[in-house]
DNA sequence: AAAAAAT
């Protein structure tokens, strides 16, 4: 099955194929000739399975036909997350580059009047978090009743963040003989319920999750204690062949503080979360994806969706405390066929988390030791009483981290670290795989001294779509 | 339990 075999455009194809792909993956193959013929469409799906690409190619083509009229969009995607709606636009770009189509990018944090402004000139295609869309739609900016096709994209994840009631005003507002299509991880009955309401005989298509039953991501477990996790994290980054990681917490404030002494260590690390403003939140991205830092520390508003090639490893500095964040969290690697690692931190406050991750992926995930490490009796450290007064301590390398340097590892460590760490010989913690490394053939172009590489990889860190 | 999203 072939790009060409799925009834799009010959100007389409041509930006599908100038972009790298030929071959449709598992839902573009059974959504995008169903969505032609304007069918509804329940998609259990998720980024990383080429969702985004198997509405936005469809839709290009069918607004390639009819004329944008001021303040009426032709048509709507609502995404959970700016992030999200940012990366669907970029798509709209990529591949509606031969096509004269408007859109705009509704999202908050931003100023309105540029959103205001493309409103007035006419879109085809509205790109909104539901936040930004219902206060425009409040001001009058905004009529839907010329729209004939909605995208309600992360449907499981809008119904976490408590925009069900959102949605449901909004698909009121549209006139009732439109186009749907609803995509979601999972099909609560809420989900359920908002599907049998909004659309109409859809089209059923559901593709595996990506990331559950992903043989490129290898993963691990780490028994830690609370006080070794920093120690244990700086170890696998210095030792384990990073080129770029994804490091999670579940609190914003685990986030700033662990960015912070990363790059007090010398790792080049930035930071992503909620309370950041948008700006500052796109910059970090950025650099990211432009290789300008090399660790990301992130909240779980980059665990759904994003996509950032050559992702080489995920840390769960948390245990996620919902399952499915884990899987999503991790889907964050191994992306578009290359390999990726997943280590997640497990304190014995975790057992109950951890359980349910291996509840809801049907695998054990096979447990990673850090021999000699200060994390090892980690069980034992935590089980103990907290009063021992040695928890008034400052867990050791967060006050100086100097002294926590451990000794650079004889492979080569691409992670770009901004100074060199002084070598030290003592308390060289040593790894007992448990299964052998996987490939490493995204890594085989970095240099072999770290502080040598300082910007991308070429074609390495890009935004990719399918 | 937390994070996210309108201001």
């Amino acid at each position: 099955m072939k790009f060409a075999d799925l009834g799009l455009s010959d100007e389409l194809l041509q930006s599908v194929l100038d972009a790298g792909y030929d071959t449709p993956t598992a839902i573009q193959a059974q959504a995008i000739p169903s969505v032609l013929m304007m069918r509804d469409i329940i998609g259990i799906a998720q980024t990383g399975t080429g969702k985004t690409a198997s509405f936005v190619l469809p839709m290009i083509d069918i607004l390639a036909h009819g004329r944008r009229r001021a303040l009426m969009p032709r048509s709507l995607i609502l995404e959970p997350t700016r992030e999200l709606a940012a990366q669907v636009a970029e798509n709209f770009e990529k591949y509606g580059k031969n096509h004269d189509l408007k859109m705009a990018l509704l999202i908050g944090g931003v100023q309105m009047g540029d959103q205001v402004k493309a409103l007035q000139d006419g879109v085809d295609v509205l790109i909104a978090t539901p936040g930004r869309l219902m206060d425009l739609f409040e001001r009058g900016k905004i009529m839907l009743n010329g729209c004939s096709l909605l995208v309600i994209d992360e449907a499981d994840r809008m119904l976490d963040m408590g925009f069900i009631p959102d949605i449901e005003t909004i698909c009121s507002k549209l006139p009732p003989n439109r186009q749907t299509l609803l995509f979601s991880a999972t099909m609560p009955p809420v989900i359920k319920k908002l599907a049998d309401k909004f659309l109409s005989n859809p089209k059923y298509i559901e593709v595996a999750r990506p990331a559950s039953n992903n043989s490129n991501i290898a993963q691990h477990k780490i028994h830690v204690s609370t006080r070794g996790k920093r120690e244990a994290l700086r170890h696998l980054l210095r030792t384990d062949n990073v080129s770029t990681a994804i490091i999670f917490a579940n609190r914003k404030t685990t986030v700033r503080e662990l960015a912070k002494s990363l790059q007090q260590s010398g790792f080049s690390a930035g930071e992503i979360h909620g309370d950041m403003d948008q700006n500052a939140r796109n910059a970090e991205l950025q650099k990211f994806k432009d290789g300008a830092i090399s660790i990301l520390v992130a909240s779980d508003v980059a665990a759904r969706g994003l996509d950032v090639k050559g992702v080489s490893h995920v840390f769960n500095y948390d245990t996620p405390w919902h399952p499915d964040d884990y899987v999503h969290r991790i889907g964050r690697t191994g992306r578009a066929g290359a390999s990726g690692r997943a280590f997640t931190f497990v304190t014995s406050e975790d057992a109950e988390a951890i359980a349910n991750v291996e509840k809801l992926t049907g695998m054990s995930i096979p447990v990673f030791t850090l021999e000699g490490a200060e994390a090892a009796p980690a069980a034992r450290e935590d089980a103990a009483p907290r009063e021992s007064g040695r928890r008034e301590r400052a867990p050791r390398g967060e006050k100086a981290p100097r002294k926590e340097r451990a000794p650079k590892a004889a492979a080569a460590e691409p992670v770009v670290e901004r100074e060199e760490a002084p070598v030290r010989e003592a308390r060289a913690p040593r790894i007992q795989r448990d299964e052998p490394r996987p490939p490493k053939d995204v890594l085989t172009e970095l240099p072999s001294k770290p502080g040598e590489w300082n910007g991308p990889v070429p074609g390495f860190l890009s935004v990719s779509a399918l």
